[in-house]
Parts: C-alpha cells; sequence; structure tokens
DNA sequence: ACCCAGGGTCATA
DNA sequence: TATGACCATGGG
C-alpha cells in the first residue's frame, strides 16, 4: 500500500460518511471498558452494558476490581458473552489499578504500554490497539475485519493478511497522526456497516466466505 | 431460522 | 502455526 493509496481511500471515506468523532465515551477509563466489552458485539448493546455500569456506580477501575462476579456478570449481560467479560473487565482494572492507574501508564512510552495492555487476559492486538490510540492518544493504527474486508476488495491487501502485517502498512504509509489515524479507524467502521457488507455464505461449499467459484 | 456484530482464549494436531 | 470450539445478547 503506498502513502497515496492510504491518503486517496481516507479522503474518500472521509468525503462520503463525514467526521465519526471517535470514540464514544467521556473518559479514558469508560473507552477501555467499552473496547473490551465491543469485542465482537454490536456497539449498541456495549451501550446498555455501560450505561448499567454507570448507573450502578461501578464505571470505575476500583469498583469493577471489586464487584462481585455474579453481579458485574448481570449488570454486562445485555452486551453478550458476559460472564467472559466480566472476568476480562476484572482483569483489566486489576492491571489498571496495578500499574498505577491512568495518570502513571500515560507516561509510559508507546511499546512498552502495548507489550503491557497484551500481557492482560482478554485484551487481543485489536483491543490494545483500540486502547492506544483512543484512550491514551497513541498513534496506532488500529485493525479489524472490516479493514481487511475493504482494503482486499480494493486489492490493497491480501484477504489473509495478518494483524500486525496489516497495521504495519498502514503505519508505514501514513504520518503518525493520532486525529488521522482517529478518523480513519472510525471511517472504515461506518464504511463497513453502511455499505461494505459482508460476503453472503457459499450455500455450495459452506464456507463462510465467498468461495472462490462463486466469482 | 439464520447471520451478524467495532475479538480473544484455549485445546488440539 | 493453524484450525475449531466456545463464549451469548440483540437486531435485521
Amino acid at each position: 500500500m503506498t502513502p497515496h493509496e492510504a491518503r486517496a481511500v481516507f479522503e474518500r471515506l472521509l468525503e462520503q460518511h463525514g467526521p465519526q468523532h471517535w470514540w464514544p465515551g467521556d473518559t479514558p477509563f469508560e473507552i477501555m471498558v467499552g473496547a473490551v466489552l465491543t469485542q465482537n458485539t454490536a456497539w449498541r448493546n456495549v451501550e446498555r452494558a455501560i450505561a448499567n455500569l454507570r448507573q450502578a456506580g461501578l464505571l470505575d477501575a476500583r469498583g469493577i476490581a471489586e464487584a462481585e462476579a455474579p453481579r458485574l456478570a448481570d449488570l454486562l449481560r445485555p452486551s453478550g458473552y458476559f460472564n467472559v467479560k466480566a472476568d476480562r473487565l476484572r482483569h483489566y482494572c486489576n492491571w489498571y489499578l496495578g500499574a498505577g492507574g491512568f495518570e502513571v501508564l500515560r507516561s509510559w512510552p508507546t511499546d512498552k504500554l502495548r507489550h503491557a495492555l497484551l500481557g492482560v487476559k482478554g485484551v487481543g492486538p485489536e483491543t490494545a490497539d483500540d486502547i492506544l490510540l483512543y484512550a491514551f492518544q497513541r498513534p496506532v493504527f488500529v485493525i479489524d475485519a472490516y479493514t481487511r474486508r475493504i482494503f482486499s476488495r480494493l486489492g490493497l491487501c491480501s484477504p489473509e493478511a495478518g494483524y500486525e502485517s496489516l497495521r504495519h502498512a498502514f503505519e508505514h504509509a501514513l504520518p503518525p497522526d493520532v486525529a488521522l489515524f482517529n478518523e480513519y479507524h472510525a471511517l472504515v467502521v461506518a464504511h463497513a456497516k453502511d455499505i461494505c457488507r459482508p460476503c453472503p455464505r457459499c450455500t455450495e461449499c459452506s464456507l463462510r466466505r465467498r468461495c472462490p467459484a462463486a466469482d
């Protein structure tokens, strides 16, 4: 992917969808919670779970870390995978508090912070990069299934491209600009939801993607 | 009834 | 390293 291609797609997306004003969330901590809860989940349902946490007075690291597991899971119910996510949020908050909270973590270099985030159970590459970009304001380009879908259909990457290789492709093609990376990922999501829909499942071969014979 | 949604972990080969 | 099973609610 050339710098020109990366920039041209961004301009097209911005023109088509307009600024997205991400991340939806009031504080860095709320953004982190949202990043975990939105794993494989519609944002609408995440909002309900966050509203539950707020109403229960548990929208802070100590509250979540100290909450009883069944109670926390029940508050998270609308976001799906509620037992798993209760566990993940608790792990995350224990790490967050143990590290010294936002004021301490904010001073860490990006590499160290990313490595530490990936060490938290339940935080994979995309969640870590959401947190780095949107909560810590680091110039890390977030990749997701939508990025791969859109850019492979444009012929700008392989449909099988791995997370890190795609991330590096964008980070080498674009300047390390937090505002740019913020808007870019948000526009990718907007475009995927609106226009770039998933391939229908092939009824002949039952692949979860368009099979080669379909084209 | 089915697929999809702003993924990640774990067991298995 | 690379698949597959699993997690689970809500909307189209």
